[in-house]
DNA sequence: ACCTGAACACCGTTCAAGT
DNA sequence: ACCTGAACACCGTTCAAGT
């Protein structure tokens, strides 16, 4: 008798399709090679993604990008003022980190796909930042700095990564060092927006 | 009698690549159809770019990314103390411009192909730094800084203006206001590495 | 040296058909 | 409702052949 086969779920063929990345690249990413893992047809994914493998990257996306800075008691008395420049801190290395473990799928956020996928984090930051007492304006402009930096940085980061290689050592960046002296500067200079 | 026919270079391969890239997406770039842009079989292509679309895109990358930020003359007397930041706010300004005149180039940029092309870029970025009186470490890690902020910031910005339609009109955001904000913070936090 | 033609092993996707 | 098989219009690339 056959194994019972898992039910085929588009949470299931994300995460799937996120391993495949993560294992191979984001070359390696085929419908037919996702059909493979996931013991199935290729076809049958488009039945439940009819956007095909457009919908797919989509969901990649939405799956990685989405991590809010705000914690999920939105008024905790306990965090002092001034309190919002380490909860950032924690935000940016957890973020830094989750785009490193899926660095496949760093491309697919530089492109103009679901560019939706970004709004929820963008606005977690703003509300930390007015909670923190920076006027409307200035907390939309500082979500948006401090966004722009995590991704840029890390993105530099994986880059270089990827040219370290036996025969150029010369170039030898304490990357964790790096990205918090950048954040630092980054949060260093919210304090002077109106 | 046949019109003499341009001779195929490297460089006019990487300059028709990018207007297609520019004109129709990365997407629709394929050998084919740089082939017909060119009025040549694809697999000319070959002989110039040996190591085929992976050298393509690392010539367009190359091509894109290469903007240095300090002027050709390297020791400008009259460059005062504190005209750094000046001076990096255009270099901002002209990197973003050109990141978004070629959007399409920005996906690859976040790619671990050609990790070289912002070699050039990062060394002059630091330069700045060091004739502005940073010591070589906070040059470093401030070149960084910049550099991720103008990349990841233009990468959102790029995003946002793929969701931005008629019936979606309530997110108005004055990018270049954003963008000079964002800089501006950057630049202010710089005063605080050692 | 420079380009072409034909071929190979792949893609994403449609569509009728099965259960 | 859910999946399959065959087919279509594409890809990037190799390789022998032309000039």
């Amino acid at each position: 008798m056959a194994a019972p086969r898992e039910p085929l779920t588009r949470d299931r063929i994300i995460d799937t399709a996120l391993h495949i990345v993560d294992g191979q690249g984001l070359s390696r990413l085929t419908m037919r090679r996702l059909g493979d893992a996931l013991e199935v047809e290729a076809m049958a994914i488009y039945h439940h993604l009819p956007r095909g493998k457009e919908e797919l990257l989509d969901g990649l996306i939405a799956h990685v990008a989405a991590l809010p800075a705000a914690p999920v008691r939105p008024d905790d008395e306990r965090s002092a003022a001034g309190d919002w420049r380490s909860q950032l801190r924690e935000w940016g290395a957890a973020y830094r980190a989750r785009l490193l473990d899926h660095a496949g799928v760093l491309p697919l956020l530089v492109t103009r796909r679901n560019p939706a996928a970004l709004a929820a984090t963008t606005a977690s930051l703003r509300d930390v930042l007015r909670r923190a007492g920076f006027l409307d304006a200035a907390a939309a402009a500082g979500a948006h700095t401090l966004l722009g930096y995590v991704i840029g940085h890390t993105a530099l980061e994986a880059r270089a990564q990827a040219a370290r290689r036996a025969d150029d050592p010369d170039e030898d960046i304490d990357w964790d060092l790096r990205f918090g002296t950048g954040l630092n500067v980054v949060l260093a200079g919210l304090l002077t927006l109106p």
